[in-house]
DNA sequence: AACGTTAGGGAAAACGTTTTCCCAATTCGG
DNA sequence: CCGAATTGGGAAAACGTTTTCCCTAACGTT
């Protein structure tokens, strides 16, 4: 049974630890290939357990430099973060992660900063690397993102939709309808006066979520001030709160509820409030994403909560079967924090 | 002078598109590859400029698996974080893809979840993809991480020393020092009770930390109560603190300062205490890391300040020259907030 | 004029896989 | 019992680089 390979061709074990392991198992390294890559009906039961063994025991494990040069492509998916500072974005890329992982799939993690041109030059990169996808969360308009287009790799916008005007498959929740829940709760909440402080509109995600709230502002026919000050472009979230509550604060407005389209924004707004009027009590908020964090730190502030465990599957399901019809647009819940407490 | 190489050969852009930018400058795809890695003395200026010229043209770049399998190494750089979800952990990562990327690195980040499995799994997928070095961000004990020492790959250390006996190059700031830092504080605050909430002491970090308090405390003839709740191993910081001061607070202690040996500790015990006596104000605390959200969102929490942008320096350095004697024990700073306002 | 040296650059091997093609042996259908 | 189909598995090509080895021409030195 055991018919040894030729093997006499002198140099059994060259190079390629491939060799090593078919040379111990006493087989071709074609069929070492074989059993590591699962192709069934190529190998007697046999056989694939003497290979077992000896990739157990030489501890083989493909290079991933030789199969990528055959194959065209690698089992790194680029995951191209806005901000990585943002604990929100950090949650999704963990959940990304491991559900890249379950599937044999590496997740290299890249920092944008929300700059075009190092958007692009990640971009570039990530061909070189031969990435099996690429995942946007948070992605930013740019040159190599058009061409990106049409080029095989495959493309999934998670969060903010694409910014170029074809749109390719999205992951992330239902922001129009997460800004409308919103609204419905501050109005519920029948407040004085309330103020919205949002983002730059570029991204969809602010967009949507803008709409949502303007939209059930005007179907319950209630009055809504705008607060948007032109922070320089590619400013934080945190600085774009800072700053429009600055501002609000300097008109002499005083909503005793603010909303704002990320938590971060709530963040910044927040610190302004506590600097500009120290002993008073801050006005009631709310934000957009429920950041792991805010559980911890920011006890009063009301949130849209996106399901950041839900991520990983749905970004993963639209990398592998573009097609299936399974879920990619998520189900948001409004966390409701601290009532009027400290 | 053109001398136009072969190329009679039948099929001269065949498949590498290096040999489409040969074509193009008219060499061999050797000139070409020396031209992409600046091997001097090898071409002559009008060469180089024809070659950078067809680079340029067809926006060629090299294929990394192509090199990679050549030089057996690849320009990935592995980073293995022990959590994500601490912001402190993630300006590093954030610090160390910039440093990397202006060397040509491409750093993959990990989440090892403080899992000694998951960093295995991760070592060696890592050494698959022929990682040019490993950074370990908060390393925990593991059989392979033990195997990589004497390995080839550099194995940086960073913020926790190697947990295996033997110790690699380290970044991080001097903890002792730190521990002693926070301790002098704290005293010279002139609290009537002063607690001390930490992890568990696996961590070099944590153990140097508390060290540092207990010398410093020593010294000063001062008395420490210690709160440690053996909480659930791998447990978040997060739950330490929060586990710890409900356990002070159930045995009827009420200290004046908190000492946690981590800003994630804080904010778990401050929760504890906003829970447990809601109208009453909470001790005054510090803690170590002084992640980049406590600004915004902790603007009670003193906290020792670790340098973040220094570590993507420090790592590069610590990778690509070993033998160089720039710093890696970088300098920390107590950073003092909120008196007892607000 | 002869000779060593150097600069410029090409041909080809090597890297570690996957996959196509092929072949031998076995099984199956009649 | 013969031909057809199937199963198990090997040989070798291909993937895109880098790098070694080699060659030629030009140059400088006596």
């Amino acid at each position: 049974m055991s018919k040894v390979p030729a093997s006499g061709n002198g140099k059994f074990s060259g190079g390629g630890s491939i060799n090593a392991v078919a040379a111990r198992a006493g087989v071709s390294i074609a069929t070492v290939s074989r059993v590591v890559n699962g192709i069934a009906k190529k190998a007697s039961p046999a056989t694939v357990e003497r290979v077992r063994e000896a990739i157990a025991a030489l501890d083989y494990r493909p290079t991933s430099a030789g199969r990528a040069l055959r194959q065209k492509t690698s089992r790194l998916v680029a995951v191209l973060a806005a901000n990585l500072a943002n604990p929100a974005m950090a949650a999704i890329a963990a959940s990304a992660e491991m559900a890249l992982r379950d599937h044999g799939l590496v997740m290299v993690l890249c920092d944008t900063h929300d700059q075009p041109e190092l958007q692009d030059e990640y971009l570039r990169e990530m061909l070189a690397q031969q990435a099996r996808a690429i995942v946007m969360l948070g992605a930013v308009d740019s040159p190599r993102l058009r061409e990106l287009q049409g080029s095989g790799t495959p493309l999934v916008f998670v969060n903010r939709r694409n910014p170029a005007g074809i749109d390719g498959p999205f992951v992330g929740i239902d922001n129009l309808r997460a800004g409308e829940d919103v609204a419905r709760w501050a109005l519920g909440c029948k407040p004085a006066g309330i103020a919205l402080i949002h983002a730059p509109l570029s991204s969809s995600a602010t967009r949507d979520r803008v709409t949502g709230i303007r939209n059930a502002f005007a179907a319950a026919g209630a009055p809504l001030e705008t607060a948007l000050v032109l922070s320089p472009a590619g400013a934080d979230h945190l600085h774009i709160g800072f700053d429009a509550a600055k501002k609000l604060l300097a008109d002499g407005r005083q909503p005793d509820l603010v909303i704002c389209t990320s938590d971060l924004i709530a963040f910044g707004a927040a610190r302004a409030w506590r600097e500009a009027l120290p002993q008073q009590p801050p006005p009631r908020m709310i934000g957009f994403d429920d950041s792991p964090m805010n559980a911890w730190l920011a006890p009063t502030l009301s949130s849209i909560r996106i399901p950041y465990e839900a991520f990983g599957p749905a970004i993963v399901s639209a990398i592998l079967d573009p097609e299936s019809p399974s879920p990619r647009i998520l189900t948001h819940q409004l966390i409701e924090r601290g009532g009027a407490a400290d």
